[in-house]
RNA sequence: GGAGAGAUGGCCGAGUAGGUCGAAGGCGCUCGCCUGCUAAGCGAGUAUACUGGGAAACCGGUAUCGAGGGUUCGAAUCCCUCUCUCUCCGCCA
């Protein structure tokens, strides 16, 4: 949510910056929605202090039937400002869903552009594979060694689900508490398991509802959702909270399935665990001081790099443009990894700076000093990383010509020690 | 699923025959005094949001005692709805 204050103010360049995304979004009516609720505002109070004056001389009477005239003006008074507070209700209500659908304001330094051809790759990290065969896509390797059953997912669920079997169930989870490890020994994440469905308040504070409903699974009966990613419930754990400055940065990694309904993706990446309803992700969030948010998405991208530099999986870093960047983001690098089966590289990161837009709507804030007023903490978060995605890339990476796959070095231990996964494993 | 109890400021905890209650008291915290050090002691201060004025310091108004409605000149206190927490029973990994 932007500051309805700063819209108010600089309601030119606010139109621009959000053209710059290609959210082309009219701010003349909410303008006047704005003033008019201001107006009223103003009479209602007005009127309250009358109130609360009279109300309080009343008190001091004993023979209340002294006061039939000033209890009887009052009483109209009152009636006035329930019709004043009904109308406030409602433009309040306008005013904040509006708010609600607004995306965030792309940073200054996101490069210009209207879609992911305009993404900038800014580094590489290691040597694509040559290797002497023709490459196979991961899930002809998978199901060849009999570790990856995408009929068996889409018989026991449907289209976009995948059964894991045997030594690819134990890569997936060597890789998920290999991630984990990293992250909270080499590089001071605190790990969190938090639930995996949500209310509606924590969707809507990390800016997935209202607008877009339609990817997230809900709930029957319960107004519930399957979590899109950890990013939502983790950073709903200081909604509504003021922390100390001492505090900070609050560095938090979580594993967690996410759950997309994909709506609107229909017969992209339907082959294989790239594009799955249902998939395991280790995340990376941080609660940062604003003066410290460029920094700190560096040294989060960084993080989840060092999870492929020590996999040995080769990568770039794409700075996304303005017209690229999610809703709720100001800045985003994405990761993506080399994937030789499919000739390609393929996003298993994003690492966002959200600027104050998550904090606002979900009203996490921190005083500075013991006495300094509360402000709006930054909120970061990245994939460290898509675990699927990474298994696909070490299946495509580490294939061999007879359709073996080897372990990378930093796995084994999380392997028993197994080295290669073959048809027989 | 059945029965009951509860939700007050950073924390603990008063306050229900409606008014002087943004809210006693304690703890914590901040600043000052005192003290050889520590502890104790003394004094002052210690919520947030919106809104009006002001360059600002700041001053004024309104709201907030789980959330939302209602009754009333006036609600932490009365009424209704919802949410959450706890206890007991049932069921269950």
């Amino acid at each position: 949510m932007l500051d309805i204050r700063y819209i108010r103010e600089n309601l030119h360049d606010v139109e621009l910056r959000l053209k710059s995304r290609g959210a082309g979004v009219e701010l003349s009516g909410f303008h006047a929605l704005d003033a008019r609720r201001r107006d009223l505002l103003q009479e209602a109070e007005t009127l309250k202090a009358l109130r609360n004056r009279v109300s309080d001389e009343i008190s001091l009477v004993r023979d209340k039937s002294l006061e039939q005239d000033r209890i009887a003006e009052m009483r109209t008074v009152s009636q006035r400002i329930k019709v004043l507070d009904e109308e406030l209700r409602t433009l309040d209500e306008e005013v904040r869903s509006f708010l609600l659908t607004v995306p965030n304001l792309p940073s200054p330094d996101a490069p210009l552009g209207v879609s992911e051809v305009d993404n900038q790759e800014i580094r590489r990290w290691g040597d694509i594979p040559a290797l002497e065969f023709v490459p196979k896509p991961h899930w002809e390797i998978g199901e060849n060694l009999g570790i990856l059953d995408f009929e068996c997912g889409a018989k026991i669920t449907g289209a976009r689900f995948t059964l894991y079997r045997g030594a690819g169930a134990r890569l997936e989870r060597a890789l998920i508490n290999f991630m984990l490890d990293l992250h909270t020994t080499r590089h001071n994440y605190i790990e969190i398991l938090p639930p995996f469905m949500v209310n509606r308040e924590s969707m809507t504070a990390t800016g997935q509802l209202p607008k877009f409903s339609a990817d997230l699974f809900h709930l029957e009966g319960v107004d519930y959702f399957l979590i899109p990613t950890a990013e939502v419930p983790v950073t709903n754990i200081h909604r509504s909270e003021i922390l100390s400055g001492k505090e900070l940065p609050i560095a938090y990694t979580a594993y967690t399935p996410c759950f997309r309904s994909e709506a609107g993706s229909y017969g992209k990446d339907t082959r294989g665990l790239i594009r799955q309803h249902q998939f395991n992700k280790v995340e990376l969030v941080k609660f940062v001081r604003p003066s410290d948010s460029d920094i700190e998405l560096e040294r989060l991208l960084d993080n989840a790099e060092e999870v492929l530099r020590l996999l040995e999986l080769p990568y770039r870093v794409v700075d996304l443009c303005t017209g690229d960047i999610g809703f709720s983001a100001c800045r985003t690098f994405d990761i993506e990894v080399w994937l030789p089966g499919q000739n390609c590289f393929r996003e298993i990161s994003s690492c966002s700076n959200f600027g104050d837009f998550q904090a606002r709507r979900a009203s996490i804030r921190f005083r500075d000093e013991e006495k300094s007023k509360p402000e709006f903490v930054h909120t970061l978060n990245g994939s460290g990383l898509a675990v699927g995605r990474t298994l696909v890339a070490i299946l495509e990476n580490c294939q061999k010509a007879d359709g073996s796959v080897t372990v990378p070095e930093v796995l084994r231990p999380y392997m028993g020690g197994l080295e290669t996964i073959s048809s027989i494993s």
